[in-house]
DNA sequence: GCCGTTTTCGGCCCGACTGTTTTCAGTCG
């Protein structure tokens, strides 16, 4: 069982909860967390890294200590000091730690006072009264206790950028209509446009404060509220989603926006650099002593630490302080530079409309060529298409063509990649198209290196053009299946072949550090939106922000380039 | 445990809200 990145971010993390629960130094505690995130953002596999000798103390917050403990865990699954901690510290109590109001200095107390040791001790001390009567815990305490018992066990739940942006949208409206407010912006991860978001954070400079906060916990969708304070209110909508309002000063509005931005490793670098400069750097502005010398922009915040305006999407701490100031942040894609998708269904398969509809669609969107890429038979439950209907389809789109003035409908097809890395559909009728998209739909399961192995076959094949959707990924519903993205890239580097970055916001698959590890390795993206109906042809400014978050330039995407490009880029050899 | 054009030792981002308190610790982002 290969060791993944996110398994070696879990460990760091479960061993800063319980040194934190252990009341070990904070900054100890800190650089297990710095490099759990550090790891888990890493778009290299460490497994590979460690495996060809590379130094991993090059790694931003990894030093030789942990640089160590990294190789151990490649080498045998495990960490020693992980198992010594949890023979004195139950692991149990640092999921305890998930509940509200719970953290570890409190469950240090309850383990300590109590000798609670599982979430059932926890319950028996709540339910028969026992907490209130430790020293620091209370009434209060104790009833959030027994209301969060329930949910211990649930996973960090975060949404679908696509599922909130309604939700986000509809309460933004209604706060700008609260008395007094002038600016309202949703900030956080929503603001870096993140393909998942954990709760909202909304931003507002108004004249008095008390009103909107009022207008802000009676909001119609409110179903609890956390917390109400003259800047600072929190509460959770319906949806289950947490929502927290803040509210600043007219002059503090850029610091506040970059601040509640983040991310919050991105916050901690720019503090860091303002610090060298003698500057403190918080959410009402900038300050020289006690002197408030910028704020009122979030381009101020960067000048004062001497570097350009970076765009939210960056804000990860990927790089993006280094490259700053040496003139190397990318220039970001936008909507606007896209000619063309790339992978589009019609009712032919599984889509919901005809060829002549999504061609219009198109066009409307002002697009130069649109490829429809229907099924291939593999994929009979989308009643995939066997040689003679696409022979058929060719013969319409030629049809479709002679008559369309503005745009060009590409000959295509989504090709499965069977088992043993051959494509569904025979070289001959492949010919004819002007492209194909090649993606993996069935057998997930095989090994990391059967998996990558069957891919790099398939791209043998002279009429693979695009890896659709390449690791399969649903967000919140199906893991990506195991595969070696770095050789799957290498060998499209070899081949001209390309990787899409599917902009379907349950896909957005290539996830954002491949898209850079792509463009750091020279391979060309395709982002097309595999719509299904002209709606989702609108899919594409979801895999615009993806693309972004992911350093990508006009350049570095295949779909910027006019027809004629295009047709040349996708010749083969 | 990391890191270094002030440092290889001694720093390490910063503020708001809550609950349990009589001035503050803990939690959270």
């Amino acid at each position: 069982m290969p060791i993944h990145n996110h398994d070696i971010a879990a460990i760091f993390e479960q061993v800063a909860d319980l040194l934190e629960i252990e009341n070990a130094n904070p900054f100890r505690v800190r650089a297990y967390r710095n490099a759990a995130r550090t790891v888990d953002s890493l778009s290299q596999s460490l497994a590979d890294l460690v495996a060809r000798g590379e130094d991993l103390s090059e790694l931003s917050g990894i030093g030789k200590d942990l640089a160590c403990k990294i190789k151990e865990i490649v080498a045998t699954g495990g960490l020693q000091l992980l198992a010594e901690l949890e023979a004195r510290t139950p692991p149990e109590l640092a999921e305890m730690m998930k509940i509200a109001g719970l953290g570890a200095k409190r469950v240090h107390l309850l383990h300590e006072k109590l000798g609670i040791k599982t979430a059932r001790d926890l319950q028996e001390a709540a339910l028969t009264g026992k907490i209130k009567e430790i020293k620091g815990f209370g009434e209060k305490i104790e009833e959030q206790i027994k209301a969060g018992l329930g949910g211990i066990t649930t996973e960090e739940k975060r949404f679908k950028l696509s599922t909130v942006e309604p939700v986000a949208q509809a309460l933004l409206g209604y706060l700008k209509g609260a008395p007094g407010v002038k600016e309202a912006i949703v900030a956080g991860s929503y603001r870096r446009r993140k393909e998942t978001v954990g709760d909202l954070d909304i931003l507002v400079t108004c004249g008095h404060s008390q009103a909107v906060m009022e207008a802000f916990v009676n909001y119609e969708d409110v179903e609890k509220v956390l917390a109400q304070g003259d800047t600072k209110s929190a509460v959770v909508l319906r949806s289950g989603l947490q929502v927290d309002l803040r509210v600043v000063p007219e002059e503090s509005y850029g610091a506040a926006l970059h601040y509640f931005t983040g991310s919050k490793a991105h916050n901690i670098a720019i503090r860091h650099l303002g610090v060298k400069k003698g500057l403190k750097i918080n959410e009402y502005g900038v300050f020289e002593g006690e002197n408030r010398v910028a704020g009122k922009t979030e381009a101020e915040v960067f000048e004062m630490v001497d570097l350009p305006y970076i765009e939210p999407e960056l804000r990860e701490n990927r790089g993006e302080v280094e490259a700053a100031p040496k003139g190397r942040l990318p220039k970001l894609i936008t909507l606007e530079a896209i000619k063309g998708d790339l992978h589009a269904h019609t009712k032919a398969t599984d889509g919901h409309n005809t060829l002549e509809e999504m061609a219009n669609a198109a066009e409307d969107r002002g697009y130069e060529y649109l490829a429809i890429t229907n099924h291939s038979k593999r994929v009979s439950m989308a009643h995939g298409l066997n040689a003679a209907d696409l022979a058929a389809e060719i013969a319409e789109i030629d049809r479709l063509n002679s008559k369309l003035k503005g745009l060009v409908v590409l000959k295509a097809i989504e090709l499965d990649i069977l088992a043993d890395g051959a494509l569904d559909l025979p070289d001959e009728i492949l010919q004819d198209l002007d492209l194909t998209v090649c993606s993996v739909h069935y057998n997930l399961n095989l090994s990391r290196d059967q998996q990558t192995e069957r891919i790099i076959r398939a791209m043998d094949n002279p009429h693979f053009n695009i890896l659709a959707h390449p690791t399969g990924r649903l967000i919140n519903k199906r893991d990506p299946y195991e595969v070696d993205l770095e050789r799957l890239l290498a060998a499209a580097k070899e081949r001209g072949c390309f990787m899409e970055l599917d902009a379907q916001p349950d896909r957005l698959d290539l996830a954002d550090i491949y898209c850079k590890l792509a463009k750091d390795m020279g391979v060309k993206i395709s982002i097309d939106t595999d719509a299904h109906s002209i709606r989702d042809l609108a899919f594409m400014r979801y895999g615009i922000d993806q693309a972004r978050r992911g350093w990508l330039e006009p350049g570095d995407v295949l779909n910027t380039r006019p027809l004629k490009e295009l047709r040349k880029l996708l010749q083969r050899s």
